[in-house]
DNA sequence: GAGTGGTCTAGACCACTTC
DNA sequence: AAGTGGTCTAGACCACTCC
């Protein structure tokens, strides 16, 4: 490699340094609308191709999203989310100072899936409430989830109302208590369903977290499936040495 | 809509299906080599841009993933890391089954940023170590690693065996131990210092994890980034509720 | 040296959103 | 109706890896 670099910087790269530049100036501000590709496009002289390109990475970095056929906007903050704390989504953001919604997509009873009995430790056939919502933060979608509940634990479920926070509807109408969440997570593209209600495109890039809920008699009440945009959320917990094994010996858990 | 869709599938979608297929089957093995994307490109008879996007769809997914001008490949099974554990990445790695390596990148004494003196809570210019470490699984890197100690509690560190787990060091040699730790992690994208270890193209999606480790004097001993490739890694958690606080009143914790 | 992936051009048509 | 993003073509040159 010699003294005087030989790699120029690509025009991708150039493009994409002069947008995170003015979103980190504040020129564009989160929420706003980047003026269209074909604008870009002759304001660089350069192919539409790699605007994209450029488009993509900072998409990929987090700093702006892309609304399906509706263009490019600057990504708000992320919302922190700790999976040892049960508050509720309702709770957590607002405590935040943002502003959440929640939104009933479809909610019915149906048969149990093998991939639901299995979870739900019930038989496969047996009732379950399935139930799809999906949740804004200052009026963006930032995810949409998918709860089965254990119908037979709680009768006339779906008569509740179902935006709210459901653990504690199953805990003031039906004296079930959660005590132990299984969490996991990962990064995952989105699929037809999520990204159409999303209004993203489809295998955008997501953030998967799954939940199987414990009540105070071991019994799983539901499993839930979550389908964040990858740039909405921070995941921040804390954990002490020991204190697995200390907790298993006060709860009794069941593995 | 009509009853016979209107839609058909994008041809950079059959590629996907295609190939994510004959991933599925097992004819492409995990860790295989994918065919180029010009004999790609010729079997499908399309633009060789097509056949990009299928791969880049594919790679979000995280079916396959890329080494930087080396061509596509196909992603072995996740590790699950549990973040509330205090085994290292080496124990971890080993109780799944799988191989794993350490390899040092560098270490040296340098004198506290700005922002590694906030979080080790010393003094701007304060001595801190600086090391920065490669991880592997099964012969494939799968983040890299940047930890700052707190140079002060530890003389002589760097003569110690860096790629061994710096927790058990700490412990073994200086009596300090691990009581405590903050987490978060997000999605994002990878550097070009993070890339170029990684032999990744700069700017593909990594996981983003920090860690702020306390001792037993409630002294932050150090602070870590990890940068994973963002398919390698699953994240698994337990959590009990009111266990915070039942932590709070057995541990003192420093907020 | 051959082949590969990384980047780029200069267009095009379509389905969809927005006005 | 106009404009946008989604998809696609048929090439090209370069830097790099691999043999």
């Amino acid at each position: 490699m010699s003294e005087v670099a030989a790699n120029h910087t690509p025009k991708y790269l150039v493009v994409r340094d002069y947008l995170a530049t003015r979103i980190e100036k504040g020129e564009f501000k989160s929420g706003d609308k980047l003026p269209s590709e074909r604008e870009l496009q002759e304001s660089f002289d350069v192919a539409r191709v790699t605007i994209r390109d450029a488009l993509l990475a900072l998409q990929t970095e987090g700093l702006i999203y892309r609304l399906d056929r509706r263009g490019w906007f600057v990504t708000p903050k992320r919302i922190i989310y700790n999976p040892r704390s049960t508050e509720s989504f309702m709770q957590y953001v607002t405590a935040q100072g943002r502003v959440p919604k929640s939104e009933l997509i479809s909610a019915e009873l149906i048969e149990a899936s093998e991939w639901a009995a299995e979870r739900l430790n019930i038989a496969v056939g047996g009732p379950v409430y399935s139930i799809w919502r999906k949740r804004f933060v200052d009026g963006r979608m930032v995810f949409i989830e998918h709860v089965r509940v254990n119908a037979a634990l709680f009768p006339d479920f779906l008569d509740k109302p179902l935006t709210d926070s459901l653990t504690e509807i199953m805990y003031k109408h039906y004296g079930v208590e959660l005590v132990r969440v299984n969490i996991n997570l990962y990064p995952a593209s989105l699929g037809a369903f999520q990204a159409r209600h999303l209004l993203v495109t489809p295998g955008t890039l997501g953030l998967y977290i799954g939940r199987n809920s414990y009540d105070q008699f071991g019994r799983v009440t539901n499993v839930d499936q979550e389908y964040w945009v990858h740039d909405a959320l921070e995941i921040s917990l804390e954990a002490h040495k020991d204190e697995s094994a200390l907790m298993s010996s006060i709860f009794k858990t069941n593995e």
